[in-house]
DNA sequence: AATATAGTACTATGTTTGTAGTAGATTAAA
DNA sequence: TTTAATCTACTACAAACATAGTACTATATT
């Protein structure tokens, strides 16, 4: 079961948007309140040993990069949160989306249209 | 924010499926493996004192029941994956899930057919 | 070369989490 | 009414987390 702490996670949503990143490029992610470098630095080397992250001289300095790719851990998270609160099934999610929303039905169906375009563009990428 | 850890989270789950407990009927909510009573009762203090949770009298002995809401907490961590990990977009969470289960449109659709009943069928009960 | 800057490694510390034992109270059974 | 079972309160403690300081090295600037 991968998972990240909330730390950890911030570290690697900076990391995945950078693609690589030295620990000061990833400080420099942080919007407010910026931890201190050696914080980074410290979050980083635990990421590491878990395996998340790795990293390779460049320069002077390191570049570290993400193992675990925004896209797996998604699916991990998605899964969970589907299985845990929806009952695995999406319908029930889809639904829930729209109440929280007040969508009526053909909110919903534009919904889906987008999502289908989406589909759509994917497939002739392919 | 609210965010439960994993331990809390599954004496939630019990709590919520069944809506007040004792200690002895959380334990036993547990499948496998079965932590000590004293582990639970330990957990449900911890989450009393997050707020999540609450206890009264009953008989000799105390009923614990949670007061943060599965909807509500379901709100949350869907609010938070939606963010963190689909740019707040429902339709890219669709594109997603239909991606991840090599759903084609006309099975996407289907889905959506099942929440839109779904959609319906509380709104006729309002 | 002396000094300032930037980086990594190592260490530190308070807090939270996970898990549970023990003591003492209360109730039920013999 | 002694004993057994049950329950709550309190305490314990190792592992993980969050955060960061310090020491030392390497590089850049005067």
């Amino acid at each position: 079961m991968k998972s990240l702490t909330k730390a950890e996670e911030q570290v690697m949503q900076i990391l995945w948007d950078l693609k690589e990143a030295t620990v000061k490029e990833v400080v420099d992610g942080f919007e407010e309140s910026r931890p201190a470098y050696t914080t980074v630095a410290t979050v980083l080397k635990v990421l590491e040993k878990k395996g998340f992250v790795d990293h390779k001289p460049m320069g002077n300095t390191y570049q570290f990069y993400a193992t675990l790719s925004k896209k797996e851990y998604t699916r991990d998270q998605f899964i969970s949160l589907l299985t845990n609160y929806f009952g695995g099934s999406f319908p029930k999610m889809a639904t829930f989306f729209a109440k929280e929303n007040n969508l009526d039905i053909s909110e919903l169906e534009a919904m889906i249209k987008m999502a289908e375009d989406e589909l759509n563009k994917d497939k002739s990428h392919e």
